[in-house]
RNA sequence: CGGGAGGUAGUUCAGCCCGGUAGAAUACGUGGUUUGGGACCACGGGGUCGCAGGUUCGAAUCCUGUCCUCCCGACCA
């Protein structure tokens, strides 16, 4: 099978699926807008997860988990919310199938099985949890909650995308409660730099941070907290968000608690979530013609070791010395892999783990070590260079911190040179067609304006920095007096 | 749901216009030679040509219907 990668100047989608099917991340699957994630995606996947699941217990969250399925009378509860989901839901409306009378060997749906009450197939979870929260919370001393639930989402979207848009998705969302707005504000504020350290120091990819407009705003929040990142097309990802509730669910669902002076109060509420879409984000980011580049915090193999060798007897001489090699990288916590395939050429390794994103590769034979010495390929540069075997293990160690390190750098100087300020329509228009990126531009702060615009040229508000300067100025298309510049994009 | 492309071997695709016994590359199996950037030779296994009708002596090929997939839009983490 051809192994080569689709140039990203000649389609930049299908050089997106090529680096994710062929990079063994993950495949279409037989059921529609779904995917089938790979062990080397999952096990990606996998780190990303322990790593942030470690971070929300630091900051005091623990993890439950509940169920799949929302009776379409809870799901209702919060007006907003339901209508903002509502075209997306899948529905379970039978618990019955029985064979076919007219078709041997064939199934229907069994009119006698069908529910009283459709249960909808979560898109999001704050309807069951906060039905369940209403029998948590008595008293200011129950709170606040923090707690946090890995699961799967359906979302019937009418266009997918490996990992980016997906039917079914693997995500995380915390859902929390408080006794104050200034305590829920706080937690909202505080996962959404939990996730922008995660992204930026764990995936190497710099965010911004920011709050959404009212129109980009979660069904149901009083404000949405995000951060955005750019990819290599110039187009923004949303990778993350952080929601601050008010009390919109817990009216909706009568969650009250006695304060101290024993007064009934509504509690207030946030909920913050990352999705499989991170690891499309990562693809996007890093990735070149020649396949993945992995952060190595995350990747799967952060070193893959090639032996080459003429027959049996050069073989256990190098066998001998990898093993040595990779008890040493072993003590030191890094995960490798010893590819000793004698089926496959070492040429054909190098290309499959460059395609994988294997942040180093280690290349042993005979001829480096009569000379006592070990080639070394880091992937991100496509470098290679020969240590000395004596102090292989701590300089690989030392290479795998510069490579995260240098990766997060390119990442962030391309980001950088991809924001520029608008300051009228036409530099607007002609920056977003010719440069992509984040386009900074003073806007009047109007919903109709930021939908004129989004109709106009797909640009959207991807959100107003934290911490935003603010300076007076005009809206670029309406023209009327601004305080402040927001960040517009393309987006996916 | 609109617009485009496409469904033929595990995979990528040719064959279709102009009907006549199903092809290539690659992958797979066996044996051998190889092994420092995707090796080579020999032999071998593998496809009801998406599905259903129709035309015809004869259909992968022509006609009708239908299902599915991908890409571009609308929707979205």
């Amino acid at each position: 099978m051809s192994k080569e990668i689709t140039s990203r100047a000649t389609d930049y989608s299908q050089w997106y699926n090529d680096l994710v099917i062929k990079g063994e991340l993950a495949d279409y699957s037989a059921v529609r807008g779904c995917m089938v994630i790979k062990p080397y995606g999952f096990a990606l996947w996998e780190n990303m997860r322990d790593a942030l699941d470690r971070m929300f217990k630091d900051t005091g969250h623990v993890n439950a988990y509940f169920p799949l399925f929302v009776p379409k009378s809870l799901f209702e509860a919060e007006e907003k919310n339901a209508e903002g989901f509502a075209k997306e839901c899948a529905i379970v409306t039978h618990y019955r199938l029985k064979a076919d009378p007219g078709q041997k060997g064939k199934l229907i749906v069994d009119p006698e099985a069908k529910l009283e009450e459709e249960l909808v197939i979560r898109p999001t979870s704050e309807a069951i949890i906060w039905n369940t929260y209403k029998n948590w919370i008595q008293s200011y001393r129950d709170l606040p909650v923090l707690v946090n639930q890995w699961a799967n989402v359906v979302r019937w979207e009418m266009r997918t995308r490996l990992f980016l848009r997906t039917a079914e998705f693997l995500w995380q969302e915390g859902h929390t409660a408080h006794a104050t707005s200034e305590e829920a504000v706080e937690e909202t504020v505080k996962m959404l730099n939990v996730y922008a350290d995660f992204v930026e120091n764990w995936m190497a990819v710099p965010v911004i941070k920011g709050v959404k407009t009212e129109s980009e705003r979660f069904a149901g929040a009083v404000d949405t907290y995000c951060i955005e990142a750019l990819m290599q097309d110039g187009k923004a990802l949303q990778t993350g968000t952080s929601h601050f509730l008010g009390q919109n669910f817990a009216k909706a669902f009568d969650v009250k608690f006695s304060d101290k002076d024993n007064k009934l109060e509504y509690v207030w509420a946030t909920s913050w979530g990352v999705s499989t879409r991170l690891v499309g984000a990562l693809v996007m980011a890093h990735s070149d013609d020649q396949g993945l580049v992995l952060p190595p915090k995350i990747a799967p193999i952060q070193v893959v070791i090639v032996p080459i060798y003429k027959g049996e007897d050069q073989k256990r001489i190098v066998d001998q010395k990898v093993k040595e090699i990779s008890t040493q990288l072993k003590e030191l916590g890094i995960r490798i892999k010893y590819d000793d395939n004698d089926n496959a050429r070492p040429g054909w390794k190098f290309a499959e783990y460059e395609m994988k994103g294997v942040p180093v590769r280690l290349a042993l034979g005979v001829r480096d070590l009569e000379k006592n010495e070990i080639e070394v390929a880091r992937r991100d540069s496509k470098e290679k260079r020969v240590v000395s075997i004596d102090s292989i293990a701590v300089y690989v160690e030392g290479l795998l911190k510069e490579i995260q390190a240098s990766m997060y750098e390119k990442a962030k100087t391309y980001r950088d040179a991809h924001i520029t300020n608008a300051e009228n329509w036409d530099e607007f228009v002609k920056l977003l067609d010719e440069k992509g990126g984040f386009i900074s531009a003073h806007w009047d702060g109007t919903t109709e304006t930021e939908e004129i615009i989004k109709e106009k040229t797909k640009a959207t508000i991807r959100c107003i920095p934290l911490n935003n300067q603010q300076e007076s100025g005009r809206c670029i298309y309406s023209g009327k007096p601004s305080s402040q510049r927001v960040l517009f994009a393309r987006a996916y």
